[in-house]
DNA sequence: CATGAATGAGGCTTCATTCAT
DNA sequence: AATGAATGAAGCCTCATTCAT
C-alpha cells in the first residue's frame, strides 16, 4: 500500500498528528468521552491549535469518517480496476477491504463504532460515502449476475451483508484478540461467501 | 412471539415506558445526544422519576443493551431447542434473528449503533452477552463441522461474520428504506451463506 | 412610584434577584467584563440556575434593557395621561424621567452604557423601544407646535436632544458625584429648555 | 478643517490605517465583538503588526477615545479662541462640535457607544478628557453668567446637558437616518438652547 | 519590521444528578 | 412514589497575545 492510501499521510504535519491522536484515543474510548484537550495533548499541540485545523470537534469526526471512507473506496476501486472477471473482482475487493482494515486497526475500531451515529445533522455525506462503498459490491455482484457467474440474489441485501460480514468479523478479531489472522479470515469468508458453508 | 419475548413488556409500567421512550429517541439521535429530560418527557413522567428506576443514564443504556441481548438469546435458543440437524438449527437461528430485528426496528437501529461503544467501563457484561449470542452460532457451526454437514472454517470468523451479515443487512434496510423485505433478506442470506454466491 | 413601576419587583423571586445582581455589577463593570458566574453568585444562586431563567447572557442584557425601557415608557405615559397642556405635559415628562433615573441609579448607569450597543443582532426591539420613548417627546412637541405653544423646530432633533440632555446630565451626576441634586437638575433643564439660556 | 484636526492623519501610515479600520468596524459592531484579527485584516496588515503599534486591544480603545477627544478639544478651543462674547463663543462651540461629528460619523457612533465604558481600569484619562471637554462649555457658561448674558443655572447640569443634547441628537441622525441635516440640527439646537422652546 | 501559526486562560453553556416538597 | 427547580462539574470554543521565522 503506497503512501497514496495511507490515512492522513498526505495532510499537513499537524493536522495529520491531530487525526492520528484522535483515532488512537477514539479507538479506546468513544468520541463522546474524548475531550479536545486530550486529543491536542496527545498530538503534542495546544488546545487552540486544534481549532486552527478543525472548526469543531464534530467536524473532526466528520472529517475522519469521510477521510477513511474515501481512501477505502479509492483503494478498493484501484485494486479491482484491471480485473475482468466478477468473481476475481469480488475476491480482490475482499482482499483489499481486509488489508485495509489490517493496516488501520485503530481506525476501523473507531470507524465501526462511530459510523452508525450519523443519520441526521450536517454530515449526510458520510452516509453517501458508506453507500458509495457498498455500491462497489453491488456493481460487481450485478455484473456477476449478468454474466451468470453469480446467482440471482437480492443485491442490496447481499452487498451490505458482505460488508457487514467483513467488518464485524474483522472487528471481532480486533476487539477480542491480540492477533489478527488476516489469511484465515480472508479464506474463510471467501470460501463461505462463494461456495457456502455446506459441505458437498 | 409471545409476551415472553417482548422487550420491556414484563417490566413495571413506568420502567417499560421509560425504556420504550429511550429506545425511540435513541434510534433517532444517539445516546449521547439524548437528555434524561427528553426521555422522561416522552415517557410522560418527571425527570426525577427516571432516577427511581435507573441509577444513572449509563445504567439505562446498559440495561437496554442487556435486556435486548438477553431476550434475543432466549428467543433464538428457544427456537432451536428442539431442532436436531445443524443446518436446520442454523436456518432457524437466522429466521429468529431476522424476525426479532423485524419486530423491533427502533431497538436494533439503536442496538447496532451503541453496541460497539462498550469496551471498558462497568459494562463488560454487554460484551459477554454479545459473545454469548455469537457463541450460539459458534456451537451450531461446530456441531455442523463435527457431523460433516458443514465445512471446516474458522469458526469465530464465520460466526461473527454471520452475525455481521444479518445485522448490517437488516440495518441497511431499516436505515435506508421504508420497507423491510423480511422474506427476501432471509432467503438471500440463507442461499448465499449455505450454498455460496457462485452459480453451479 | 408604586410597585407597578419598580423594576423587576413583579418578577419571580429568583429572576428578580438575578436581574438586580446583574444590574448592580453591570453598573460597576461593563456587561462584557461581567461573568455569569459573578451574577449568579451575587444573586445567591448556582450558575446553572441562571440558565433556568435566561436563555443566555445576551438574553439577560436584552431583557434588562427592554424591561427598563418598557417601565420608563409606562411610567412617563401614565404621568402625562391626564395632563392637557403641551407645556405641562412636557414638564411632567421631564419630571418623570428624572424621578425614574433617580430611583434607579445603578440601572441607568448601566442603561446609558449598554443602550448604544444594540444595532444589529437579534435585539432590534431595544431600538424600537428607545425610539418609542423618544416618540413620546415627539408627540408632545408636535402637539405644542400645533397649538402654537411651542416654536417650530426640527422635532426629531429636539426630541432626541432633550432625551440626551436629561440622560447625560443625569449620568454626569451619577458618575461623577456622590450627590444627585434632583431638584436643581430639574429646574435648570426646564428653565433652559423652555426659556433658553439667554437672559432677558 | 485642516489636516491638523483630521483624526489619525498625522500618524504613521500603518498606525493610521489600523485606527481607521478599527473605528470603521467599531461603529458597526461594538469594541468587544470585534477581534484584533478583523482590525488587522481590514487595515491590510498582519495580526502581529497590530502589536507593533499598540500594546493591547484595550490600549487601542484608549488611544482612539483619547485621540478623538483631544482633537475635538483642540478644534473647539481653536474655534472660539478669538471670539469675545460668551454667546458667540457658545454658538461657535456648538458649530464646531456638530461640524466635527459631521466630519467623523463612524468615529462618533463608536465614541458615543464606548465612552461610557470607562470608569475604572487604567483609563481614567478618558474621563479626564471628557471632563475637560465639558469644562469648555462650563467656562463659557460661567463667563456668560458673570457678564449677565446668561441666566444663573446649574452649570454642571447644563454643560453636560448641552453635550448630551448635541451628542444624542447627532447620533440619532447618524444611526437612524441616511441623511445628516447639519444645518437643521444646528439651528434647532441653538434656537432652543438659547431662547427656549416656548413661543413668545 | 512584518507575519500568522501556536497558545491557553477564560467564559459560556449543557446536563446528569440531587433533594426538598 | 413523583416531581422539577437547583446545582456545578465538565467541556467546547474564542481570541488576545506571543514568538520564531
Amino acid at each position: 500500500m503506497s503512501t497514496k492510501y495511507e490515512l492522513f499521510d498526505d495532510l499537513e504535519n499537524k493536522k495529520a498528528r491531530l487525526c492520528k491522536a484522535a483515532v488512537s484515543i477514539f479507538s479506546d474510548k468513544s468520541f463522546n468521552r474524548t475531550t479536545v484537550q486530550e486529543i491536542a495533548q496527545k498530538a503534542g499541540v495546544g488546545k487552540g491549535t486544534f481549532y486552527n485545523y478543525f472548526d469543531s470537534k464534530e467536524r473532526l469526526l466528520s472529517f475522519l469518517l469521510d477521510c477513511g471512507t474515501v481512501k477505502l473506496i479509492e483503494y478498493v476501486k484501484d485494486s479491482i480496476q484491471e480485473v475482468m472477471e466478477p468473481r476475481d473482482k469480488l475476491e480482490k475487493a475482499i482482499d483489499s477491504q481486509l488489508e485495509y482494515f489490517n493496516k488501520n486497526h485503530d481506525y476501523f475500531v473507531f470507524y465501526l463504532r462511530e459510523m452508525w451515529s450519523y443519520r441526521q445533522g450536517l454530515e449526510e455525506q458520510i452516509f453517501k460515502l458508506k453507500e458509495e462503498y457498498i455500491t462497489i459490491f453491488e456493481n460487481i455482484i450485478k455484473e456477476g449476475e449478468d454474466s451468470k457467474a453469480f446467482k440471482n440474489v437480492d443485491i442490496e441485501t447481499i452487498s451490505s451483508g458482505l460488508f457487514g460480514m467483513l467488518s464485524v468479523a474483522s472487528s471481532h478479531w480486533a476487539l477480542f484478540s491480540s492477533e489478527f489472522p488476516l489469511e484465515n479470515i480472508n479464506q474463510s469468508v471467501k470460501e463461505v461467501f462463494f461456495n457456502g458453508i455446506l459441505r458437498g
